[in-house]
DNA sequence: TCCTAAATAATAATAATTCCTATCTAGTAT
DNA sequence: ATACTAGATAGGAATTATTATTATTTAGGA
């Protein structure tokens, strides 16, 4: 917490209630908890608080560095017809997205034995994250 | 195509011109497309179709194993306290989420040099889509 | 050709997220 | 301590993505 402070204090950002109360929320909430779940575990201490307000805050707190999204891609649901196994590369910027022809057959081998007795894998799959060419300054 | 129809017939389901003219557009579309860029595109050719009916048809050609659903995790965004890296593993049924401690350090190496030099990669996550204890029967 | 279960169109409803704007406040300057 | 101001918040409207509802239509078997 006092790290986070710090950070947004580098950035010259507002050191406020509600940001406080979403970061201790999430860092107490074990199941990577979605945007509604923050605001309404907020909501029971800061009962004032406005979705904009967890939206905004969370995408504040991704910015500094104190949290990160997972499992996500910017909304909406996207469809292959490759069905085969194959891995992807998403534009974080603009959503381009590219099929990887990279062989990861690591993947089922590193899954730990003592993980499969509990939990039953259907697929894996790999984003890699990043920049295309035209977002990228590069071109 | 026409193993598509075939999977369709021999789960009695009907091969109406909606599901055919769906299928034929994602698979011409290169782009990873959404259901509404697919909805959109199908709409020129056959203007009357609605919406609900892309995405049920999308639904039931994922199920026959003619599309997959790529790059996506069940509508919201999830936070993570934990900024370093590691994978998560998600319960297609209840949407549960677990960290893993895997060391996955193949994925940065096995990234071709040649796509390197196009794609800036910022990060790469890997999703392990299962079932977790609850959901799976086996309890 | 007829029949029926399944599929579709149209629209309403829901869910997730973002935008807008008047008001408020944290932190700096006084 | 007080005043000032850029940045933050609350509240609500708007937008986007998806699902549900239902009356009508149709594919494919009898």
């Amino acid at each position: 917490m006092k790290i986070a402070e710090e950070k947004l204090r580098q950035r010259h950002l507002k050191i406020t209630p509600q940001r406080l109360e979403v970061l201790r929320t999430v860092l107490q909430m074990t199941d990577h908890p979605s945007a509604d779940q923050i605001y309404r575990m907020v909501k029971i201490r800061h009962p004032t608080v406005s979705v904009a307000t967890v939206y905004k805050t969370l995408e504040t707190l991704v910015e500094v560095g104190e949290l990160k999204v997972a499992l996500v891609t910017q909304g909406r649901a996207r469809y292959d017809p490759r069905v085969d196994r194959h891995h992807h590369f998403l534009c974080s910027q603009c959503g381009y997205v590219e099929d990887l022809e990279i062989k990861l057959d690591c993947l089922e081998t590193c899954f730990p034995q003592a993980l499969q007795d509990r939990l039953t894998i259907q697929r894996s799959e790999v984003i890699f994250h990043g920049l295309c060419p035209k977002c990228d300054g590069k071109h």
